[in-house]
Parts: structure tokens; C-alpha cells; sequence
DNA sequence: CGGACAATTGACGTCTCTCAAAATCAGTGG
DNA sequence: CCACTGATTTTGAGAGACGTCAATTGTCCG
């Protein structure tokens, strides 16, 4: 398993696997985008998308890669809200004129489609499946975000585990195996998203190794017992159990 | 100062005082509501404006009253999203067609302006500002979520200072005095929003109490050293101090 | 090879939750 | 008007989980 390394190469790999979701997921952006719309943007690691304070005069589709959203405090504390990846419409906040709150900062190259203000707005009022495009993806961040805050009653291990248990699904989704997959993010980022401190983070995926549950080299991840990290998680992961009562893709 | 018992009729002179916001606040929905429009609905404690599963035919205008949103986890663990006052748009879920996923809850007598779907969209078609308000409203909501989430980095003490000084900016906005007011919620909903113990809860109170911090009599709350609140949160609480660098209602 | 950054591991303290028991409050019916 | 009952709130003791600090190891780039 020694080549399951988390080099450059691996990466790329991943990524290009990843990549088909943007057609799978972007059939929902699919009304917002039109055919030939937009001009593509290609940004790198930490790049910004977008900074806070900003008055957007665009909103943008991810086609393929990954960014976080992230609020700073006063106080210099982060905290990540989430990550993006294919098929997620970021910027949203420009449709109501507000200025956006966080940084959007790229894990890895990426690449995202801007669609201006005005652009959206005429298709919206063309087409009544693109304006219930827009607010479906406005409901779905919001879902996001009110998953984030119910994620706080649970104990480290479980978050941990819904986070590995949600990101297979992602993975599944995008038709790729949901046993072996690569996370775009540091330990920093991801203990930031989770509310944790690294080192807490460190010491669940150690626990979780030693007890045979997963597999770790660097950022790649094996779930070996999916099942167990769903016992940790409690009743809240529910369809999210890859191998539970349905096919599993090798 | 025993006159401050949270009885009845305390309470009731409270609901009046607070009342004046849906004017204040309303001047952002009024474009939505236009003139007469809605029938008005009034709602007692314990009552459900909606439940999780519903899919609503209508979005809701809070014009006075307080009501609660609350996820219930599978494990019936309940967590409370916000409380919502005069001048709120509830149901905004409605807009995508999706499903509501949370429970509204009546705190206590409240009355409310129901306007159906088709309503809403019309006038939306028919007027860009009332579009930009109902965008502005879902945006409002996801700072509030946001703002959950920042919480959640703070201490015990800090996050029911911040709630104190967030509820005290809300009675004044709505001209009302900042530095005694009711809490609408019960220890334990506020600990459910807090994300604490009720324990804890009592535990802070009773120590600002001591302190000289506060005043409390059942849920009667008065600020004697706001600025205390203040410091306790840190520099997230900015301009929320009630008589810092501003004249303070008496 | 060397410096910076990321990740791991250990020791320690403390904040907050849990459990349990009083005390207070609110609504009910005599 | 008052006693009774259940809910809410307060208070205490104890334990456990997580954060902080610090040292080590590993990884990425120039």
C-alpha cells in the first residue's frame, strides 16, 4: 500500500477522478449555466476566489477542484464553514447586494466558472426552473451550515467519523470509490471545520488506526469498517454507511 | 425592586413595548407585504407554526410575539436555531420547494401575517425591490446561522455574555430600553440555543449575578455593568455595549 | 542539505457535562 | 385564598473530554 503516498502524482490522480461529478451534481447548475456561458477561471492553492468584505458582481460554479470558506475573526481565530467542490455555486450573497462575509481560498487547482450578476438575473427571469435553481442552492448551503451546528453536540470521535462517512458519500456520488479517497485539506482545516483542535483531530484518526478502522497515508484514507465509524456517529448517519445494504464500488 | 416578578401582566407589558419593532423592522418587509395583504394569524405558547417534514404554501411575517426554531436529532436531542421577533420572515424554505426542516414554536403570544406562495411571487415579479428583500431575508438568516457558529468558539460565560448584549441591542433597536428587559425562553431553551448545559446556564448567570454583573429576578434581566458583558465576550461584542460611545434609553 | 511547515505524541489542567438533590415557581382545583 | 403537583431553576460533587503547551518526527521546496 506504499503507493497510496499522498505525492503530487496521487493527487492528480484523485482529482481527475473527482472531476466527473461536475457533470453529475451540475445538472441542478446546469439551468443556471446555459450552454456557453460564463469564461472559466483556473486558480492554485491558495489563491482566493473571493475575500471578505467584497461586493461580488458575479457568482461562480465549481467545475472541478476544491476551496474552503472561511471566516476570520477579530481575534485572528478561523473558522471554516465549509468545502466546495464540483457543482457548488459559490458567491450567492452578490444576488441580495450584500458583501460576502468569508474568504473563499483554494485547497487545490481549480477550476470555477463566473457567471455575472446580470446574466443570472436575465436567465432567472427567462426561465422558472433557473430562479428555483438558485434558491434550491441557497437552501442547500443554508442545510449545510444548520449541519454544521447540529455536528456540535456530538464528541470528537464522532464528528471525525460523520466527516469521513460524508465525505465517502461525496465520492460515491461522484462515482468514485467511497473505500479510498484523498482529503483536500490539512489537519489544521480540518480541525477548523470541525471546531477541534488539531492535535484532538491527530489523536482520533491515531485511535481510529490502531482499532483497525481506517487506514492512513498522509491525506489518503481507507475505510476499512465503515460500519464502526457509523456506531460512533450515532443514528445521525444514516444512508451514509458505504457497503450497508448496497453495492459497493471497488 | 420585587415589582420586577415575571408575572403576567409583566410580561405582557414587555410584548407591548417590543411590539413597536414590527413597524422599525417592517419597513424592510413592507415591501413584501404591500398593504393588505395576508390574513393575520395568532398563535398562543406551545402552538406550531409549522413542523419539520411540512412542505408550506406560504412564508410567514412575524408582527409580534416570539417564536423558536428547532432541529430534533433523531436521538430527540433538540437544538434551537434562533428565536425570531417582530419583523422576521419565516418559511422562506417554501420559496425552493423544499421541505421544512425545522419545527417553529410559539414562546409566547404571537401574531403573525401569513402570505401565500403565489402572493409572494407575483410581487416579486412585479417589483425588484420586493425580490432584493426576500433575498436580503434569506441572506439575514444565514448570518444568523454564521454567527451560531462563531459562537461556538467562545467559553460558557463569553457566549451568554454575547446573548445579553445581542438581546440587549434588540430592545433598543426597537425602542426600548437595553438594560432591563425579559427573556422570552426558558433556561433550558436557552441552553439548547447556546449549545450548553442548563446547568451551566444557571451556573453563569448566578456568577455574573454575584458579580454585580447583572440583575436577575426569574427572567427579569437588568445590565448593570454592560461594559463588563462586553469585555467578557471579547472583541466580537463591537458595537453592542448598550451606553458605550451612545445616549441610553433609561 | 536546511528551513519552514505539517503532523504526531505525551503530560497536564480545566472547563463543561452528568448525575443528584434542593429550592423555587406556575398552574390547578378545592 | 391556600394547598398540591409538576416543571423550572439553582446548587453541589465528581468525572471525563478536550484544549493548551511542548517536544519530536515527518514532509515539502528551494
Amino acid at each position: 500500500m506504499e503507493q497510496f503516498k499522498s505525492g503530487k502524482l496521487q493527487r492528480a490522480l484523485v482529482q481527475e477522478a473527482v472531476r466527473p461529478a461536475a457533470g453529475t451534481a451540475g445538472a441542478e447548475g446546469g439551468e443556471l449555466l446555459g450552454r456557453s456561458s460564463g469564461k472559466a477561471l483556473i486558480l492554485r492553492r491558495r489563491d482566493f476566489l473571493y475575500r471578505m468584505g467584497e461586493r461580488l458582481d458575479a457568482i461562480y460554479m465549481v467545475r472541478s477542484g476544491v476551496l474552503k470558506s472561511c471566516l476570520i475573526g477579530i481575534d485572528g481565530s478561523e473558522r471554516i464553514l465549509g468545502f466546495h467542490g464540483p457543482g457548488d455555486v459559490l458567491g450567492l450573497e452578490a444576488l441580495s447586494g450584500s458583501v460576502v462575509r468569508c474568504d473563499l481560498i483554494v485547497l487545490d487547482t481549480t477550476s470555477v466558472i463566473r457567471i455575472p450578476l446580470n446574466v443570472v438575473r436575465g436567465r432567472c427571469r427567462d426561465s422558472e426552473t433557473a430562479e428555483e435553481c438558485l434558491l434550491g442552492q441557497m437552501n442547500r448551503q443554508q442545510i449545510r451550515l444548520e449541519a454544521l451546528l447540529q455536528q456540535e453536540r456530538l464528541n470528537a470521535p464522532a464528528r471525525v467519523a460523520f466527516f469521513l462517512l460524508t465525505q465517502a458519500r461525496l465520492h460515491r456520488d461522484a462515482g468514485c470509490s467511497d473505500r479510498v479517497f484523498h482529503l483536500p485539506m490539512t489537519r489544521r482545516e480540518l480541525a477548523r471545520y470541525l471546531n477541534l483542535a488539531n492535535e484532538t483531530v491527530s489523536r482520533v484518526f491515531t485511535r481510529l488506526r490502531r482499532q483497525g478502522v481506517i487506514h492512513l497515508e498522509g491525506r489518503m484514507v481507507t475505510l476499512v469498517k465503515p460500519e464502526y465509524l457509523g456506531e460512533m456517529t450515532g443514528p445521525v448517519a444514516d444512508g451514509l454507511v458505504p457497503g450497508s445494504s448496497s453495492q459497493t464500488l471497488h
